[in-house]
DNA sequence: ACATTTGGTGACAATTTTATGACAAAACGA
DNA sequence: TCGTTTTGTCATAAAATTGTCACCAAATGT
């Protein structure tokens, strides 16, 4: 199971189990946010693949958070797993009314939250594709696995793809070769990290065109990694 | 990859098989123990950073040894790897449920082991990540890897970028040479004093903007060290 | 005012880190 | 099976970063 996870409880044992279990975390994160808007930004900035929330977080109540998080355009298609007391029913269905995906009752079985993340994340993943990505002249489109840069169609190899594609749904952020090599190449393979630069500049330069040079949008960040990203470095 | 590797195995040729790979074994430790408290003695006695746990080892089975390991304060965080038979699923799932942080089927390909132990290494290492900086226009943030003055993002080098963090973490508070260098260069390094004056002048020439001046955030105290301080110099 | 200490700077060579072109093995398609 | 494309690695070039110095300026002390 390959997953980036963030966990949203108060309930840290939580996240050691999921680790525990063997749940592929690129990383995660145990949120403490003392409201909901809190909560969501973060979410925001981590763009986590699933969520974990706890119905009864210390201060908010989870129904806040998760509403909001239905409300924002780009967390509407997160995967949100909510926890809940043993037979609280009435904020169960609430929940799954507000929009979460499944819920699990605490206490939980580890063996029970990976069947259930199992199954969530084998649901999503027959979900419809995601909407083409479009920034700054580049368009990405999933559907069509197709890449454009004003109309003009580009042509590039799969695993530039995947890397732009990874790119464009993270964009403003730093990565490091091994981060890209576990997203992108998936955390089974082995190799090299220097590989990576060599796709990047292959990306690079299938990303050029005679009218505009989109290969710019990926940011060498020195002693670190690679980052996409639409603002200009100096000016 | 650098690992010191104690390989819980029967199986003597899978050792030879990751040495031949390449992994840097500091050493490495063929385990034959009778029984798992003496396996466990051994283990927290070499203190390796990964143990590859034969699930059916010669005389006592692998679980209890990895009971054993993770009810252990000092062995709770150690990586372990299990290894199964291959349609051992029954096992498997046990194994990861009392702890494992992944397994492998026998027989395994050197590169599939690789890239498990890389894959986990990895994980185990980038358990943190934190929140962006901002302080009177200056903002920095850990996740883009980047430092803004007024929107407009700021170039420097990976040593005053980290230097900037740390004093952006530690405000308000004067520290000597020695103590920077040991914060931000790591203590086990030698350079001269002199050389993070220098750091600290290309860190304050890097803050400088037409509009504003950020470099001023970093006041000398003179005869002891640097500071950073949105205070006006004054005492 | 003078001598001494401490910090600021520009220059520079060594070292590290990335970019790039080439190439053979592997994967893919016809 | 035979070409073509894609991939992972290397070797090498190119670029950026780093640690030190030498030298200047400012502060301190007598």
């Amino acid at each position: 199971m390959t997953a980036t996870t963030i966990l949203i409880v108060d309930d840290e044992a939580a996240i050691r189990e999921m680790i525990r279990v063997g749940l592929e975390l690129a990383g995660y994160e145990c949120l403490e946010a003392s409201n909901a808007q809190d909560a969501h930004g973060i979410i925001v900035d981590q763009r986590p693949d699933l969520v974990l929330l706890d119905w009864m977080m210390p201060v908010t109540s989870g129904i806040e958070l998760l509403r909001r998080l239905r409300r924002d355009e780009v967390t509407r298609d997160l995967l949100v797993i909510m926890l809940t007391a043993k037979d609280d029913e009435d904020n169960r269905v609430q929940g799954l009314d507000v929009g979460a995906d499944d819920y699990i009752t605490k206490p939980f079985s580890s063996r029970e939250l990976m069947a259930r993340i199992k199954a969530i994340m084998r649901r999503s993943s027959n979900r419809e594709q995601e909407e083409s990505i479009e920034v700054g002249g580049l368009k990405l489109d999933p559907a069509s696995h197709r890449v454009f840069v004003d109309t003009q169609p580009l042509d590039m190899g799969p695993t530039e793809f995947k890397l732009l594609k990874f790119f464009m749904t993270h964009q403003e952020r730093a990565y490091s070769r091994g981060q890209l090599l576990d997203q992108v190449w998936g955390s089974n393979v082995y190799v090299e990290e220097r590989t990576v630069d060599v796709h990047i500049r292959r990306l690079r330069k299938a990303l050029q065109t005679d009218q505009r040079d989109c290969g710019l949008l990926i940011q060498t960040v020195r002693g670190t990694g690679y980052r996409f990203s639409t603002t200009g470095v100096c000016a």
